[in-house]
DNA sequence: AGCCTTTGACCAGCG
DNA sequence: TCGCTGGTCAAAGGC
C-alpha cells in the first residue's frame, strides 16, 4: 500500500459533497488536495494522470488568490471534467475531478521505464480515493513516488 | 491541418 | 428583482 496506494494525497471531501445532496444521481466529485509539494513535476504528473485534457476555461474564483482552470476529458463520449487550481509557483493548491472515466486510458505520450508509476496511476484512475490520507505521510509518499518520474524528465 | 491554450463574454443559480 | 459568482462557450492565435 506504500508505493501503490498514493499517487496523490487525497482528501476525499465526499462528505461535503454528500452534504449537498448530490451523491448517486449526480456526477461524482473527487476533491484532491495536493499541498506543499515543491516539485513542479507534481503539477505535471497530476495534469498527465493518464488521460487527455482540453482546457476550456479559466476563472479567478473568490476566496482564492489564484485562477482556476477548467479541463475536460478529450475522450469521445467522456465528459469528465477537472478543475485545476495552482499557484504562480506551479504548486498545486487544489484539484477537483467531476465524474468518472468509463473508458480505457489513452496511450500516454511519455513512456516511463518505471512501471510503478503506471500501476499506481491505474489504481488511482478508478475511485480508490477512499484510503490513504495520513497528512504528512501521504505528502511524503507523493514526492517519493514522483522521484522516478522526475528523474526521467531530467534525462 | 488539427488540436490545444488563451481570453473575454455570456448564462444560470443563488442570496 | 438585482447583483454577484462560478461555470461554460466561442473566436483567435499558437504549437
Amino acid at each position: 500500500m506504500v508505493s501503490s496506494g498514493a499517487s496523490a494525497p487525497v482528501d476525499a471531501d465526499l462528505d461535503e459533497f454528500n452534504h449537498k445532496g448530490n451523491t448517486a444521481t449526480g456526477p461524482q466529485t473527487s476533491h484532491v488536495e495536493v499541498r506543499g509539494s515543491g516539485l513542479s513535476v507534481a503539477a505535471e504528473k497530476v495534469s498527465n494522470d493518464g488521460y487527455n485534457w482540453r482546457k476550456y476555461g479559466q476563472k479567478l474564483v473568490k476566496g482564492s488568490e489564484f485562477p482556476r482552470s477548467y479541463y475536460k476529458c478529450t475522450y469521445p463520449n467522456c465528459e469528465v471534467k477537472k478543475l485545476f487550481e495552482r499557484s504562480h509557483d506551479g504548486q498545486i493548491t487544489e484539484i477537483i475531478y467531476k465524474g468518472t472515466h468509463d473508458h480505457p486510458k489513452p496511450q500516454p505520450s511519455n513512456r516511463y521505464s518505471v512501471g510503478a508509476v503506471m500501476s499506481m496511476q491505474g489504481e488511482r484512475s478508478d475511485k480508490a480515493f477512499l484510503a490513504g490520507r495520513d497528512g504528512n505521510t501521504s505528502q511524503m509518499l507523493l514526492e517519493f513516488s514522483l522521484l522516478p518520474f522526475y528523474y526521467y524528465l531530467l534525462q
